[in-house]
DNA sequence: TTATAAACATGATAATTGTCAGTTTTTCCT
DNA sequence: AGGAAAAACTGACAATTATCATGTTTATAA
């Protein structure tokens, strides 16, 4: 409790976009709510009214077709805003979005948001820029997955987890996914990616001791992303 | 000339999203510039001094890649802004915009764009809602890529095109284009698009008159859209 | 700590999609 | 209208990826 403001400040990236009654009536109204791993913080249709800040925990975003495949368009993790988009374009959640480990997040309710966005320039520039960075990184997400193999696609994808979450003291992969999950990142069939890990590992390009994972040869797997 | 301000209206869907000076003000810097189908109105890695309405034609977004492939990410017709993403977060381009048929557009210089944005909280949040809804569409795309078939995803930009470019009075699609720019849309090779857009021929979903092309069987189209 | 499920792994095979090479048709230019 | 160039098409084949079946390891909870 008491810090929620601060997921709402680093998310927009500027002290200045709020002023200090916005900050005040947001960190007003906030809850703080613990999800366990595996558990749906909103799913798919769902009607939002407010959005959630993540303030601990990784969640991925993601889409459930028909025929049971799951495709990851995005990994969320402290400082992200999950569901302002829906919020903003008021319509349903397009996307679910489910905690991938343990979890603690805060919620602002839309009311909150709108009323910043409506009188406060400032802050809606500042939300403004930080979707359209989400959907140049959305338009890149689309160019890859018509251009390169899925060999390719997963050593980006180990990549970006390295760059993004970091490593453990042991120089593992920060955030563990399962198979399964970095199988629907990169949107193929878990066997698929099972086989591909396997072979990265033979080839010397990563290590892995059970499900963590560690980058062994950068430059190597750099290789294979930028098309052996 | 001096209807540009209309493309920025329309654009955002509000009259009342800029004030009568600031329209006068875009309207009086605008530069408005006829484009020949094929040409290039911006590359990717471009530096963008502004954005460009479309008053006329359609423009393709796309990205090549090292090995000839070309994804296109979206269609812009008239009324769509192209390159606000780019001024908004002050990147270069990350997509090069090409002419699909002979084009007018209006460049309005980034400054008039930005000074609105700061000052003008309503403009802002039309912008922030037109970028959340092209995020949203870029997600879809995302997904569609990863879960439907090649096949599946034609028969889509068949229901696609007529939906939003409408039909001539023959009923043929008012937009026409090449089955490389179809196979591009969809992200696939060229003869995988051509053989498959014979096979609906065929199958009497479509019909085809040179490069002309009409929904012959709507539902059947959406039967194979949504999986064999 | 064991049992029970989930995750990981591998082989065999099928389906989808891509590539290359060549032909025919359409478009476009002067 | 005639000829060149671009686009559309077709076949044969290769490569990639998915699917199914099944065994093994690893995690999880009673």
């Amino acid at each position: 409790m008491g810090r929620c403001e601060n997921c709402i400040i680093r998310q927009f990236n500027s002290l200045r976009a709020m002023s200090k009654e916005e900050l005040k009536r947001v960190s007003d109204t906030k809850i703080t709510k613990l999800v366990k791993k595996g558990e749906t913080i909103f799913g798919e249709g769902d009607k939002l009214n407010g959005v959630f800040c993540v303030r601990e925990g990784v969640s991925k975003l993601s889409k459930l077709s028909p025929n049971g495949k799951d495709q990851i368009v995005k990994l969320a993790t402290q400082g992200a805003v999950l569901g302002q988009r829906s919020v903003i374009t008021e319509e349903v959640a397009n996307l679910s979005a489910i905690a991938v480990n343990d979890m603690e997040v805060c919620f602002v309710p839309k009311d909150a948001i709108m009323d910043s966005l409506n009188s406060n320039p400032n802050f809606a520039v500042e939300v403004l820029r930080h979707i359209a960075h989400d959907l140049k990184e959305a338009d890149d997400v689309i160019v890859n997955m018509s251009q390169k193999t899925v060999k390719q696609r997963i050593a980006e994808a180990f990549i970006y987890l390295e760059e993004n979450f970091g490593k453990d003291k042991n120089g593992y992969l920060a955030l563990t996914l399962s198979r399964e999950d970095i199988a629907n990142v990169v949107g193929t069939a878990t066997e698929s990616a099972i086989r591909i890990i396997s072979d990265f590992k033979k080839l010397g390009l990563i290590k892995a001791s059970g499900k963590k994972v560690a980058i062994a040869d950068r430059n190597g797997l750099n290789e294979v992303a930028k098309g052996s």
